[in-house]
DNA sequence: CCTTAGTTGGACTCCAGAGTCCATCATGCC
DNA sequence: GGCATGATGGACTCTGGAGTCCAACTAAGG
């Protein structure tokens, strides 16, 4: 499958070849300079991860980043360029990570382990921040209409991890034959976002946990039976 | 239950009485003020729903209110303070429309009625713009606290309409005695904001009929069993 | 009417934050 | 080792948008 955009991206250089808009037209990185992207790119997703993209500056980002203005402009043409390569940044940390969780998934024993991993995670920051694609989803997707397209697409990147997981679960016998992994993937995404959601608001991983519990109770109901019939 | 916040709130007088913060100490509103401080809000709602809270400027209200700078500051001390009206209103509004579509369901046929309408709205504007409360949890949560508690408020308020539906149908012996009304209602919550955030990410209703689909299944596996066991 | 308090228009200030510029330094390459 | 190109520092400009101010207007009440 194509979906394997979860890649490590360490490399930095490959993000830039990704890059079509501006720049990067006759413009090779040396390491230096791939370094210095590297950082700026890192310190802007923890900030906007953090206070959310509107509420964090390019003055932020440089001290964050330990960076002067001009190496802000000298990689990125303008704010919105950085947002997007922030995106790009955090889908790839989200889906290899989630990639990791759900790639060996073939049974409700794997699936407890991938909701306990996601739990875990909501639990230890008491479910503040929220899912670091959802937030910039539910920020951007009204105004950039580039970024809710790329987002959009992560999104449905991570659906087909979880798909693939149930199309596994289903060829081994473990969900009917009839279940359709692709609408049970987009199930268990939404109560995923909406227990983001709902714990971010209410800091309190709670609703968290009530919502993976359902989508996991909802998986079950497509178990096959294991009594003849 | 104290949870009737939900009220239609035409009157904007009862806002400025509930608004302690700053100003309206001593101040009187006259029915012209009254107006104007309605529409001020009613057309900051429109477009902080529509754009964002920060990507609404104080200009962009004056204009769509048709009024001036110092009315805006006439009756608000600064932006901060009409969002929280804002919050005040969305969640008015929506609750008050959730309340109409919940406070008669106690049977299946009357969630899926409500899911129905849910779902209707969700679709006429392909998923465009989420929820009202839900877009402004997600961009204010981490930057304004008392913003964040406020619909926190509102969430669970939201919870307790649902949590009564569901406390009517077990009370009636649709749902089993053992059902907890407050979890299945969070469980629902969670459906339901997931299914906002990813059908206004891709610009499409589906994800939001899948997502209110899970959760009624997940309601029905509550249901008692009619067979006399 | 005449006073007092609320309401309004709109010009004005002020500043944060985006974006520009250029001189200087570092580095890869021949 | 020297030229071309990338990387960097940081001062600078410019503008959008928040917030101020005050004179003028309206309305309620005595």
């Amino acid at each position: 499958m194509s979906l394997l955009l979860g890649e490590p991206r360490r490399s930095g250089s490959l993000a830039a070849v990704v890059d079509p808009p501006v720049r990067s037209v006759g413009t090779r990185l040396t390491a230096r300079g791939a370094a210095t992207r590297e950082r700026i790119v890192l310190a802007a997703a923890e900030l906007m991860a953090a206070k959310g993209v509107a509420a964090t500056t390019l003055d932020d980002v440089r001290v964050a980043s330990g960076t002067s203005k001009s190496q802000l402009y000298h990689h990125f043409a303008a704010k919105e360029e950085l947002v997007h390569e922030v995106i790009t940044h955090q889908a790839g940390v989200v889906l290899e990570r989630q990639n990791q969780l759900l790639r060996g998934v073939n049974s409700f024993a794997g699936l407890r382990r991938w909701r306990d991993a996601v739990l875990q995670r909501n639990v230890l920051r008491s479910g503040a921040y929220g899912c670091d694609i959802g937030t910039l989803a539910a920020e951007l997707s009204d105004t950039d209409e580039a970024a809710r397209e790329a987002l959009a697409g992560h999104f449905a990147t991570w659906e087909q991890l979880l798909a693939d997981a149930f199309r596994r679960m289903r060829d081994n016998g473990t969900l009917r034959p009839d279940t359709d992994p692709a609408t049970l993937s987009v199930a268990v995404m939404a109560a995923v976002q909406g227990g983001y959601l709902l714990a971010q608001t209410a800091h309190n991983a709670e609703p968290m946990r009530v919502a993976l519990d359902m989508a996991l109770a909802h998986v079950k109901t497509f178990e096959a039976s294991t009594t003849g019939l």
